[in-house]
DNA sequence: TCCATTTTCTTTGTCGACAAAAAAAATACA
DNA sequence: TGTATTTTTTTTGTCGACAAAGAAAATGGA
């Protein structure tokens, strides 16, 4: 097995190598590049960057501590399994996770946050527009950080950015039954969101949040058996 | 500065030194025996636990994944501050998944899940009685930690645990200045929570968290100003 | 005495090497 | 041929050493 990289192995700064292998690493375990279960090997990967196994370790330790590698002691590290029997339990954490940070944006956003905001959309529209899946998947989870950053919450922020990494691997499972076709009405569904933020609509906001969250759940989770999420009602 | 630590310097298993610093210095930074702020030096801590930087190193990066560490590229390694800027958002969010975690062990509990959480809350009891601060503050933790745990929702779980250790700082300053003596109301609240929990009743469990959080906040919370939690109503 | 520049010192980031642990392969024995 | 035991291989965990990057101290000039 060969890994045909045409590596470049220039002269990096100090202390960058780090980041630069957890954010590729994470990019491709996420966008399923590097398939649920698959070793990963260190030296291998201290080869294709061109460094020693101390950086290497360094970001699968972060990696790990964010669950999407799982390291059995002494032996192999291993790409972390979807866990299909824990969606009910994700989507729940999700679609709160949505209302919330949605919520929390009508009420506490600044001007400067909708510039950035619509900015991520455009980028999804685009995405959508050249129908890449990929492409979609990750500015739909960048448009919905940027309306949890506004909501000025960092608990919430980083509680919801870790579910929409996860979930990114999931999508791409769905996407991918589905030919890499995808609904413009989320895009619809974005822009009605942003109104609601923009006009300080807090009980709208709210209601965008959980339908556009609940939607999206549905379309996948018609497929899961058990149905019995969190529904306080408003 | 002097660490007298007659440091028991034995055979450790392989692998095992990682964990064993990550849990200690955890402890020190979450009792407040590492004050917010200090500096921490590897090769200080490399010879208190008699071994080589690596296994500390790796300890400090979890450490630094969780938000209890900071580091300065090139530079000092420091405990985070405690952000009493953030402690709005902090509550909302822990109100939340006081409510979300209570209410969904109410729905998703098993039987053995009840005697662990009255053992957590036997430990508690005694705790108070003690009237041991640092002890009510960890045992309180493990309490809500197994409520969550009945929940079977790992992703409100460890994010709620997350939240509850962080937590822990807060309250030892709290509770420094109240001279270390805690109401045993809390007792009474929990035994609530268990009964609603066993009944099966969601909503009255709801209800319970909430309330539960909402004490806690407002007791430590006259100190803030701003006072615009999330509140949904039920 | 005060400030700019150079030198030393401290602490981190990276490396190559080696030992421990577990798995895989090879061997011995019935 | 099938199974238990030994040997080899593979991969991780740990170590000591060194280089880079700042900070602190020392030096020099006005």
């Amino acid at each position: 097995m060969t890994h045909d990289d045409s590596s470049q192995i220039t002269e990096r700064k100090r202390g960058s190598g780090v980041k630069l292998v957890y954010d590729l690493l994470r990019d491709e375990i996420l966008d399923l590049k590097l398939s649920p279960g698959s070793a990963i090997d260190e030296v291998q990967l201290a080869a294709r960057f061109g460094m020693s196994r101390t950086p290497i370790r360094e970001a699968l330790v972060r990696l790990a501590g964010e669950g999407l590698i799982e390291t059995l002691p002494n032996r192999s590290t291993m790409v972390s399994n979807i866990d299909f029997l824990g969606m009910p339990a994700y989507f729940d954490a999700l679609v709160l996770m949505y209302r919330v940070t949605t919520r929390l944006a009508a009420q506490h956003h600044r001007a400067d946050d909708l510039l950035l905001i619509r900015e991520r959309q455009a980028e999804f529209s685009a995405a959508v527009a050249a129908q890449d899946a990929l492409a979609m998947i990750a500015t739909n989870a960048d448009f919905h950080s940027a309306i949890a950053a506004a909501g000025r919450n960092a608990y919430y922020a980083s509680f919801f950015d870790r579910l929409l990494g996860e979930g990114r691997r999931m999508l791409r499972l769905y996407y991918q039954s589905y030919e890499d076709r995808l609904p413009a009405r989320y895009v619809d569904e974005h822009e009605e969101i942003i109104a609601a933020v923009e006009a300080r609509n807090v009980v709208e906001a709210d209601r965008l949040g959980k339908a556009h969250g609940e939607q999206i759940v549905e379309q996948i989770g018609q497929l899961l058996t058990r149905n019995d999420r969190l529904d306080i009602d408003l």
